[in-house]
DNA sequence: CAGTGGTCTAGACCACTGC
DNA sequence: CAGTGGTCTAGACCACTGA
């Protein structure tokens, strides 16, 4: 046998995907259809979308079918919030989604009051365990879920400032902190790839097979570390763009593509 | 019932291995001991340790048992070669592992003339379609598979010069690029997460469950694209760091991180 | 209600590993 | 050779969806 039997009913649909037959949001045939047309039994055809769903390009739904998934990715600019600007990621957002024909939301804002991990805590450079303030909110791109987004205050730079408030600030945080003596002068960004928590998967409304893009994002003044946000995107419909030095000879590439 | 009993089991193992009694590297319970233990199927064992092995957790190895994954992580600083510098990736590379007082290596060197294909043309500047030279190679952090690159040229840069020669370049291919009046002065990165293909998989030692990481650098001079070089990361071992602007208020993190 | 995917069982044979 | 995971079958009942 030169391949096995879930490979080939995999390979089968995979190729149906590729070309174009079965375009996204399409319905796949159903596990008795497929039984009968390869003449496997249920468990193999259970195998074949199990190992389609792996790689994110199914998605099961109870009760309504196998569906093709929509990969629509969003590219974000991450090098624009220039290290000594007041330009505010919070405008990047809204701003570069708005240019590229689509809507921003952003949704469920919260602030509190945490004791530091040490992933925190270290990133922050204050003890682990200490408070620290930390914001949060989901954003979404044309109603869909898209990305994740907590920004961790050390507690002294985030007294007596509207950080405190559980409100959005129009003017932008970065610009608060300025205000109060802790001007952003750079960042550091740790970009690493995982599979979702079950409460990722959930929010962001992908299913098992679909990693998330995590970065973890530390801003500094000229003397500490003031800042730490952390976003989570759903992996296969992100990507992160990096400008580094002159890149005038660039052209802009569309912000929205279509992967292969 | 509250639970599917696949998940119990899932959950019990995944408890095992936070809780540090499945060490990394650990071999886990067989199958047979864990249909005994719980008093499932052997199906249900296996839906369960499908279930971890999608998130990474565990490797199943063939006619050997099945395994804790180490997931030790390596970082990278990516925007350290800098725009306008000779400083070369490829030296990069072996500079930070050193560094981190692990072991580089570079195989499986290539060279190639292939066409390029849409995507290649679009970040390179050229037509679909056209010549563009190729070199790649694979690398490896104490011996296990790391990252896969590909360098893309359009002929007329690549043409007369070292890079059309399928050996490594000592003095580094940037250096190589701007004696023949191509001068690196910027470049651009866009970075995703995805599933790996099988050939992917296959290389890089992960099984199904453990995401990529895909990096696309398009190099520029002051006129033009010059190079476009594509690295595939095992995800769970790879974090990529950029730094903008002032950081010198951030102490730099040790390059090699525990997950949690 | 019929149709879909979700869970589970019992049993079979194969391919690979290491002793 | 025994023990491991890899593949496959046949059949059962459940939970969810939408007409």
């Amino acid at each position: 046998m030169p391949q096995p039997l879930y490979r080939q009913v995999a390979d089968a649909l995979r190729q149906e995907i590729s070309s174009g037959e079965l375009q996204p949001g399409a319905q796949l045939p159903s596990e008795p259809e497929l039984e009968k047309r390869h003449g496997v039994s249920r468990n193999t055809v259970r195998l074949a979308l199990a190992a389609l769903a792996n790689e994110g390009l199914v998605e099961p739904r109870q009760g309504r079918g196998t569906f093709v998934r929509d990969r629509t990715t969003f590219m974000v600019l991450a090098s624009a919030e220039e290290g000594g600007s007041a330009r505010d990621d919070r405008d990047a957002f809204v701003a570069a989604v708005t240019v590229a024909g689509r809507n921003p939301e952003q949704v469920d804002f919260r602030m509190e009051v945490r004791t530091a991990s040490s992933e925190v805590a270290a990133r922050l450079q204050v003890d682990e365990g200490s408070p620290v303030v930390v914001r949060s909110m989901r954003r979404l791109i044309d109603g869909r879920p898209w990305s994740i987004q907590e920004s961790f205050y050390p507690m002294d730079v985030a007294q007596g400032t509207r950080l405190m408030s559980p409100t959005d600030i129009p003017y932008g945080t970065i610009t608060e902190m300025a205000r109060h003596g802790h001007a952003q002068v750079g960042y550091r960004d740790e970009v690493l790839s995982r599979m979702p928590t079950h409460t990722e998967a959930a929010f962001l409304g992908v299913g098992t097979g679909v990693p998330v893009l995590e970065m973890f994002r530390t801003a500094y003044s000229a003397q500490r570390a003031i800042r730490l946000t952390i976003n989570v995107y759903a992996g296969d419909s992100t990507q992160l763009a990096y400008e580094i030095g002159d890149v005038t000879a660039g052209q802009e590439p569309s912000p929205t593509t279509e992967p292969s």
